[in-house]
DNA sequence: ATAAATGCAAATCGTTTGCAACGGA
DNA sequence: TCCGTTGCAAACGATTTGCATTTAT
């Protein structure tokens, strides 16, 4: 269970397992996907709960370190992690027009990854793919 | 030639095309590969050539509205950018312990997006794969 | 009791923006 | 001349940090 492995990683450094840091690790696994710092912070101020920004910033550069949770990419709105365990992987159409969003999942297109990756000794964790472009919608609008 | 490009767009929406710009798009093609803000800046002081800081962001970003340049991604340092030609369209292993980029292109791998985008009614126009990892260097240094 | 963690506000840092002076067209 | 552009410095927004206070161990 997460909350032993986080307990662990921080006796082995001496830190402590505080309130907040509960609060924070049990948010961040909670929403199961992509979030934000900002976004964590008001979850929790909306439950009721306690953690300053700054806490919720230091915590999440812990979780990192000991691998709870990922930071996936840093967007102009700031840094999107991701929990590394319980959802499931899927890429994104982005449609330029309208802005719509297409998930979707292939799994030859995950197969050639780890063949490109073995090719060059990588060991890969995990990706991200965009794909731009125009929907079917917004195709059929004349240009 | 890039430079007429650039011109042209320009013209088409009323900018001008100032000397400045004309230095901050010849070294951002002349890098060759990735650069980032700072340092277009700092190898413009340095051949004694003028622009400030905030017209190399202006122009940075019309840069990329011409699709002249693309915005790669962000990091802690800031946000990293690669011209659009001289080089053939690639994807990126990012290394999350030590920070180095592998690129690389496999032809498998687009020709399965295409066939992914058809099944979805989506017409693709370019994408970004950003696969994280390990690399070859970090995977031997123990955990 | 001791050292680490918290919350706050101030500090950072990359990037953007307001504005007066400047300069292509 | 008429606007767009420039450089500067101030403004911004996400994140970090210093410090006095609180709290886990």
């Amino acid at each position: 269970m997460e909350k032993k492995l986080f307990i662990t990683f921080l006796k082995e450094r001496g830190l402590r397992f505080t309130k907040e840091r509960t609060v924070i690790l049990q948010k961040s696994l909670s929403f199961n996907g992509h979030f934000d710092p900002e976004s964590l912070y008001h979850q929790i101020r909306k439950t009721g709960l306690k953690a300053s920004r700054a806490s919720v910033y230091r915590t999440l550069n812990l979780l990192c370190e000991c691998g709870l949770i990922e930071r996936v990419r840093k967007t102009d709105r700031g840094t999107i992690y991701e929990s590394s365990f319980g959802h499931k992987h899927h890429d994104h159409m982005l449609c330029i027009r309208c802005g719509s969003i297409i998930e979707f999942y292939s799994e030859p297109l995950e197969k050639i990854q780890e063949k490109v990756c073995k090719k060059h000794g990588f060991l890969g964790a995990n990706h991200t793919l965009e794909i731009r472009g125009y929907c079917k919608t917004c195709q059929k609008k004349k240009k």
